[in-house]
DNA sequence: TGCCGAGGCCTTTTT
DNA sequence: GGCCTCGGCA
């Protein structure tokens, strides 16, 4: 029994029970709005619908699965054929089925960021194109904007055209795709063939969009295809959480969504459960500065006892950690508040390593999401270069970071004419390398004729263990020792034997979530395959089913990755002028401004009870240390309601005892 | 020809 | 701190 009068307010509920036709919800931060969808979806289940016709799409991993989760915890059921995914996810999902349609075999490889930058550079080198002259990062961001059609093509970026189509073909040729692919393949497969179109339609018939306002414009595009002829569309997304902009998502969509459903309900969720007043009433002030925003206003029933925020003005980066260390400590003994209830947020990744180190000696247990995560960690990267190169030998890329790593011989000269060799015949390396292996005419020299055919042997011995069902983390073990991965980081790490380690130590860890993910019981498909559609969308550590029990962990993370979440205890560090705003962005646009100050809403509204910022007077950027003014956007928070903090004073010893008394009491108690 | 150390470069946010 | 490039050495 679900019981949906007691568990939501009036808004949440009519929300939950509109089930047919086109819904827009705009639910304010701290709205219940989770709750609302997995209530709406558990109550979908009951009237009958089935779990295979909803396709429900969010915008992070960890946003599915906590999702997925959650409607398995109400309604108590086996969940096999709902579908809760990223909007990527189910572009890999459709296109490991109809991508043969388009010319690709369906073991392609995905090309995250840091492949698509080699294939670029790899690329504007075949064309000579002088790399010192190309910012490959900017052009990396130029191709995203012209493959999505967020940047037209135009007079000045007309030169980089024929690199443009050099990288498209190239990803072809290695049956690879890259980011965007996976959502305009899709879209093209749907919008050509009718009878797919069709199916895909009779398949989902209730779609639902969880961080509307995050959504690109293709998204949103593929989301109409799916849903235009059913109308069962809901979509949740508050304007004013808008923080994708630069990924090509914009208040556009909403524009659109209104246009394309004109039949739509609207609700709007303004009840805020999770901040106290001042936390609530300084984010509306705050926020109240864009111009361009649907207007609502959010309220809340708690109350906060006295100033639940502060500003401290540490001399440096080094004293902000030690200042935020030393209050989750003070704050944890006194109040017992536990650490996975505290956040600490900050603009940029960089700001990470300070805190980090901060909190390591205080030993305080802490977790870092985003940032390098394990899976883009260089001897992780490696290791599944080889996985990918295994499943699908096309992908050149993949190919070339692993045929000298570690060194086996192929040098700059090997390469070359490697390169030379598949680029005459029009082929991917492997293909080349394959002719090489067996072509009788003696032009080819004799060290290169042996070093490939080594190379060559190595992979067909662990293809054929990789490919065998069951075996992967084995098979993967077997093949991190046959290349002698740990002699290889032995000579890399000459004068640190203590990295060298560590790296290896991350090997072990990642042959550990392989043999876990495989020995799942809930999983279904263990192949080579699936395990690389698997990691390649995931960018951040949420994946191992954490232990979190035992009073958990402090959470470090950037703003755009707090976005969902909430914290008891918020710090926020380095409310800095350059930094939030962050200069660069206001360097690019100065429109930027209002997409800063949505960032900064979000991360005082993650808040619940107490929110701490820190504003450095002098930090260590790349280049010596700077002076630091304050964000301007502290002036935007009505002076009443924060107070000015002095040095934390450290916790007094008989406090401490005391503490440590009453943990031994509750240790011995059962 | 391949390897290795020295020096210069760069980090806004993410699927 | 990591990546790339360059120049000298084996």
């Amino acid at each position: 029994m679900l019981d949906l009068e007691k568990k939501l307010n009036k808004e949440q509920l009519e929300a939950a029970k509109t089930l047919e036709g086109p819904v827009l919800i705009i639910a304010g931060a701290g709205s219940g709005k989770t709750r609302m969808i997995t209530y709406r979806i558990a109550h979908m289940l009951q009237t009958g619908i089935p779990q295979s016709s909803i396709l429900a799409l969010t915008f992070t991993n960890k946003a599915a699965r906590e999702m997925w989760e959650r409607v398995k915890q109400i309604t108590q059921k086996k969940l096999s054929n709902l579908t809760v995914s990223t909007f990527h996810a189910f572009g890999v999902k459709l296109l490991r089925e109809e991508i043969g349609i388009l010319g690709y075999k369906n073991n392609f490889s995905i090309y995250d960021q840091t492949d698509k930058l080699a294939l670029i550079k790899e690329t504007a080198r075949e064309l000579k194109i002088a790399t010192e002259s190309l910012d490959l990062y900017n052009t990396a961001n130029l191709f995203s904007s012209l493959k999505t059609e967020r940047v037209p093509w135009s007079r000045e970026n007309a030169e980089l055209r024929p690199l443009y189509n050099e990288y498209q073909e190239h990803l072809k040729i290695y049956n690879a795709v890259d980011f965007d692919d996976l959502i305009i393949l899709p879209i093209l497969i749907l919008e050509k063939y009718p009878e797919i179109l069709g199916k895909y339609r009779a398949r989902y018939r209730y779609l639902m969009v969880d961080e509307f306002q995050d959504t690109s414009l293709i998204q949103y595009k593929m989301m109409r295809l799916l849903g235009e002829e059913s109308r069962n569309v809901c979509v949740v997304g508050d304007d004013d959480q808008s923080i994708y902009s630069w990924r090509g998502a914009n208040y556009q969509n909403l524009l659109m969504f209104e246009k394309d459903f004109p039949e739509r309900k609207e609700i709007k969720l303004e009840q805020n459960y999770r901040s106290t007043k001042n936390i609530l009433a300084a984010a509306n002030s705050l926020i109240s500065n864009n111009k361009n925003r649907k207007t609502k206003e959010l309220w809340t029933g708690i109350e906060g006892g006295g100033t639940s925020i502060s500003l401290f003005y540490p001399e440096n980066e080094q004293k902000e950690g030690e200042f935020i260390a030393e209050m989750i400590r003070s704050i944890k003994i006194r109040e017992k508040v536990p650490y996975q209830d505290f956040g600490v947020l900050f603009r940029t990744n960089s700001l990470t390593t300070s805190l980090e180190e901060a909190l390591l000696s205080h030993n305080i247990p802490y977790k870092v999401s985003g940032g390098t995560s394990f899976f883009q960690r260089k001897e992780i990267k490696d290791i599944i270069s080889y996985l990918r190169v295994l499943a699908n030998p096309e992908d050149d890329v993949n190919l070339l970071r692993i045929i000298n790593t570690p060194r086996r011989g192929f040098g700059k000269k090997a390469l070359e004419y490697l390169r030379a060799f598949s680029e005459s015949k029009k082929c991917s390396l492997y293909s080349a390398m394959s002719i090489l292996r067996w072509a009788s005419d003696s032009g080819i020299p004799e060290k290169i004729r042996r070093d490939v055919e080594d190379f060559l042997s190595l992979l067909d011995f662990y293809r054929e263990k990789v490919l065998h069902p069951k075996g992967l983390s084995e098979a993967v073990k077997g093949l991190i020792e046959a290349i002698d991965y740990w002699g290889y980081l032995i000579l890399e790490h000459q004068k640190n034997e203590k990295i060298a380690r560590w790296k290896y130590g991350n090997l072990v860890k990642f042959i550990e979530i392989i043999r876990r993910w495989e020995e799942d019981p809930d999983n279904d498909d263990p192949s080579l395959f699936s395990y690389l559609n698997r990691i390649t969308l995931i960018t951040r550590e949420e994946d191992s089913e954490e232990e979190e029990s035992k009073g958990g962990k402090v959470n470090l993370m950037t703003i755009h990755s707090a976005k969902g979440l909430e914290f008891d205890i918020l710090f926020l560090a380095g409310v800095e002028a350059h930094l939030i705003p962050h200069a660069k962005s206001l360097e690019e646009n100065p429109d930027n401004l209002e997409e800063e100050r949505r960032l900064f809403y979000v991360a005082l509204t993650r808040a619940k009870k107490r929110i701490h910022m820190t504003c450095c007077r002098t930090r260590k950027g790349i280049r010596g240390s700077i002076e630091c003014q304050p964000s301007p956007f502290l002036e935007e928070i009505p002076a009443g309601l924060m107070e000015l903090q002095q040095e934390e004073k450290t916790v007094e010893p008989e406090e401490a005892a005391d503490y440590f008394a009453s943990l031994r009491n509750a240790v011995s108690k059962p």
